[in-house]
DNA sequence: CCCACAGTTGACGTTAACGTAAACTAGAAG
DNA sequence: CTTCTAGTTTACGTTAACGTCAACTGTGGG
């Protein structure tokens, strides 16, 4: 069921997160949850929105990016010009996030083999101590 | 030539970065450059470190981790129990990297799927509007 | 000598993304 | 009724990673 409800201290505990960041977000615009009197109701559309925020945040995207994001998601916009405007943002983002891929993926690559090398050579000095006995022996 | 010299401003234009910047990171203990009076004159090695730092930056890393990374690379320990330390130091940093790749390689790959759908959403409702013609015509 | 230019230190300013604390309210439990 | 537990708003604090600015030094050129 789709339609489900969530407290703002639900969301907080199943993504591991404070309530003060789940409304720091909506301050900041990212989120707008209904009011039950003045208490937040979290609907399945607002916990997905979390979820694209904090996705972002683990690919380094500022909260700013996030929340042009997660605007592409619901077009408000009924008129041609503003999908067609939407269909560019999007493509523009695409290309960003699959450059972005490129060059973490080289990145991490390169520093996982440098790793490899460190610890080589370390193993390396190691033996060669033990074969040596050292001078404070 | 591995033994090339370099001002702190050829450094800043080769890598893009301000010379505050370097200073800083040699304030927080990154970079120890030598010193001709009190002008700092920065080696391949002091080059390489840097690079070290900006890739660090662009996967996520505080300077504090690629602080830890750089000392991996020269290890002033000649003592074996240190350098078995630096060996675990090392696995587990590795562990870090690749848990992170496996993790920024999904949420890469679940966002562009996502954009995707998006913009077909966003084609279909265009294509929708060329057809129906809007009510304000 | 004067100037421009590159370099230096030191101090304060800035931004993002929250943390922390205070002071309040509303509802359930004993 | 009191107490506890979530929730709320408002406001100030914090950290990282620099930016900006001021005041100074050293060096080569004309």
């Amino acid at each position: 069921m789709p339609n489900r409800r969530y407290s703002i201290s639900d969301l907080a505990s199943d993504f591991d997160i404070t309530t003060r960041t789940i409304r720091f977000y909506e301050e900041k615009g990212l989120l707008n949850p209904e009011r039950k009197g003045q208490t937040r109701i979290y609907s399945a559309a607002d916990r997905i929105k979390l979820k694209l925020i904090l996705r972002g945040k683990r690919l380094g995207l500022s909260l700013e990016d996030s929340k042009d994001i997660i605007e592409m998601y619901h077009p408000e916009h009924d008129n041609s010009p503003q999908l067609i405007k939407l269909i560019d943002k999007i493509r523009e983002r695409r290309r960003l996030i699959k450059e972005q891929l490129r060059q973490q993926l080289q990145d991490l690559n390169d520093m996982i083999s440098e790793l490899d090398q460190a610890e080589e050579r370390c193993v390396e000095a190691l033996n060669d101590m033990q074969k040596k006995p050292s001078k404070t022996a």
